[in-house]
DNA sequence: CATCTTAAATGACAACGTGTCATATGTCAA
DNA sequence: TTGACATATGACACGTTGTCATTTAAGATG
């Protein structure tokens, strides 16, 4: 987490050096990105980043964080939006992030190219956050679970778990491939489509 | 790939050079990795990594495709073993992995937990390589289709694509978590049988 | 055997990145 | 004005990387 200094600093300052955190994770994934040119960009000296942030991953972290809170109002928006199909859901967050442009796109880019298990774990949370039980069971309070063939709370977990990898794993690979958004939906929907209805004939 | 030097080396050099590299990559993942440590445990000079090997990646990459033969070879083993049955080759793969020991449960650790695109995508040829067309018809005529809610080809592919994403991501979990065997292998038995049967209702 | 040629080995080095720390500066209350 | 505490600053020690000029080794050839 950022350290309080951070969120004393004037707004002004705050945005500069976020911005200039997001520009340098949007050029390279975590692993490569440097401090050096984040101080650099944001125009702040050296030791003030340690001032703000513990390190990289810290900065990195807290770019992510806010991009799940994000993505936990849209979950909720297209949940509601498509009655508590929480296949339709997860079509439409796919759309949305295979398409989102210019420095967000890259940004997501290299985070999901480049998913390791915290960011992982730490995206996931967009649909749940399923560690925190009270959460998990608001968000399951959304979904219309008449749909879906489950018997128990446990295997509503475990399905969300199963979507969320396909998830992750098809929006990899619209990243990877350089999709097309049609051709990225197609797949995806695909695949979709195989879940719901089973593996075993 | 590892230059035509590193293929030139007496075994013996050989064997010790990747002894030092697995070790290292058994200690921390790939970004971590430090080729200082590689060379002094390997007691060979600097200068001497570079003429056998690009860079940390490319002795990671070697590594990590010894470990895919090995693999492929455990994939036909299995699939034969159970007749075609898919979903069982898969679970006993899967209990494989997460029983490894010692140096090699502590690589695959680190490899998990740091599924980078290119990581996964070398790793998913443990199941046949599905971007060259050749292996794909080969593994698929191992496979009992028989059992399979598909009706062609592509969907047989996308079967694939879902059963490898579930079960890396159980891995990934087994690992994370610290989960016994007993109870990594119950969570990805569960996970299965909703595949097989459908998340649909 | 002497010589030439090509492959491999070696380690010093420049370039770069990280995190820290002693010092300077700012702020606010007493 | 002073003291106390928060913040800012940038030089620096330390570690890592990839390169390259120089040696050394291994054959081949006459």
């Amino acid at each position: 987490m950022p350290k309080i200094t951070f969120y004393n600093l004037p707004i002004e300052k705050r945005e500069k050096l976020i911005n200039a955190v997001k520009q340098e994770f949007s050029r390279v994934p975590l692993t490569q990105a440097s401090i050096s040119n984040i101080v650099k960009s944001a125009r702040i000296p050296r030791g003030s980043f340690y001032q703000y942030f513990e390190d990289k991953e810290d900065a990195f972290f807290y770019l992510l964080e806010e991009r799940v809170k994000r993505n936990q109002s849209e979950v909720y928006f297209l949940l509601n939006k498509y009655n508590g199909d929480i296949f339709e859901m997860m079509i439409a967050f796919f759309e949305k992030v295979i398409t989102e442009q210019d420095e967000n796109r890259n940004f997501l880019k290299n985070l999901f190219l480049n998913m390791t298990y915290e960011v992982e774990h730490e995206f996931g949370r967009s649909f749940n956050g399923y560690e925190a039980n009270q959460q998990f069971i608001q968000f399951e309070s959304k979904v219309n679970t008449e749909l879906l063939h489950i018997s128990n709370q446990e295997e509503f977990k475990y399905l969300m778990k199963i979507l969320t990898s396909v998830l992750l794993r098809s929006i990899i690979e619209a990243f990877s491939k350089e999709l097309s958004k049609e051709e990225a939906v197609r797949n995806f929907k695909l695949e979709i489509t195989l879940l719901k209805r089973g593996l075993k004939k």
